[in-house]
DNA sequence: TATTTTAGTGACCGTTCGGTCATTTTTATA
DNA sequence: TATAAAAATGACCGAACGGTCACTAAAATA
């Protein structure tokens, strides 16, 4: 990795957690600076503006949360044990995985109406996860540990939905007690659907 | 009403849409003056700064959408149709019952890690669309439509989460298929809890 | 209707914003 | 090690920001 690249890769493990925390319309450059030590024109070197080097951090924000998540998850020997683990791994909304929270949350929301790059890039993130849930209660129905019957795609999709209503939840209220009631729920109908 | 509150209150309809479309951060005061055609002055004699505008503009789009709510939700003449209304109300995420969306969405992820007077409004108003859903069960328990084992609060926890996953999934795929298994996916689980 | 109070105006203020660029310093290459 | 290329600096730019204020217009009150 030249130096060029490390520079590259420094700012953008200093600026991802603050565009996370504070949205990109209330991160300023300037914020990046402090944050970083750098001067304005070395930003400027490795990211042509503000738009850009927000996208990457929106990359950035994603790509840890999936790296950390899919290392909990692989760890899993059954399918059930990988939806449990996706479940634990959220758990903790108020002191998430990542500074600030969960990211398709935090840019879905800034961007569904006014930025089209980063909301189609949160569409495929989301995407992404109700893909994994999917492929884990398939697999599950494939070796036999899940009810045949079990409409993987469908279940992904409420799934998904419930841990981030829960995340919003828990995150207003400065409190995990309401995300303890969807993960049990979500823990029930996984063990509902088991043989 | 005299001519200040009036005006006052005109400021709000305009700015309200805007904020929870654009984001307080991004909603600058010159957005307000555009829109409503007033001298940057007049803004300034009915709201003191733009935090106590954008607060305002908060509890003007949760009141609206409440009201809405509750008119359509009054409608019905058992517990079931009541939540189904909340449902009905709700399934449409592309183009929802507010301009921006869902404003619960929008400003608690905006506030949770900045502005804590937002995120005590946000926050209050989660409890309040969870207790709405929780009375109805309650109610439905009460006169004989539902089992009566059921957990009220457990399911408007649960209810309300997923409608506001489902409106996060929604908004940034720009479809409603998704909140569509959402609404078949609760509408069964009353259902299975109606006697 | 005369007077006081309130609403509304728009030029102006200091600050911060995103962004540029000539220059210097460091790194990579020959 | 000499040279070319890339990285880093910080002063600087115009624009937009939130906010103020002396002043005018309109509305409420006596």
């Amino acid at each position: 990795m030249t130096k060029g690249e490390e520079t590259r890769q420094f700012i953008l493990e200093k600026a991802a957690p603050i565009f996370n925390t504070k949205g990109i319309a209330a991160t300023s450059m300037s914020d990046i600076m402090e944050a970083t030590k750098l001067s304005k024109g070395s930003m400027y070197v490795h990211f042509e503006n503000k738009d850009v080097l927000a996208c990457a951090a929106v990359d950035h924000n994603m790509k840890v949360l999936g790296d950390k998540l899919l290392s909990e998850v692989s760890k899993s020997k059954t399918a059930k044990e990988e939806l449990f683990a996706y479940i634990d791994f959220f758990s903790n909304a108020v002191n998430p995985p990542l500074t600030g929270g969960c990211p398709l949350l935090n840019f879905g929301t800034e961007a569904d109406d006014t930025n089209p790059v980063v909301k189609a890039k949160i569409n495929k993130g989301c995407n992404s996860n109700q893909q994994l849930l999917a492929n884990s209660v398939n697999k599950g129905i494939a070796n036999g540990e899940f009810e045949p019957e079990w409409d993987a795609e469908e279940f992904a999709v409420v799934m998904f939905a419930m841990m981030e209503g829960g995340h919003l939840i828990s995150r207003v209220s400065g409190s995990n007690d309401k995300m303890r009631i969807i993960t049990k729920t979500l823990r029930k109908i996984i063990e509902e659907n088991t043989l």
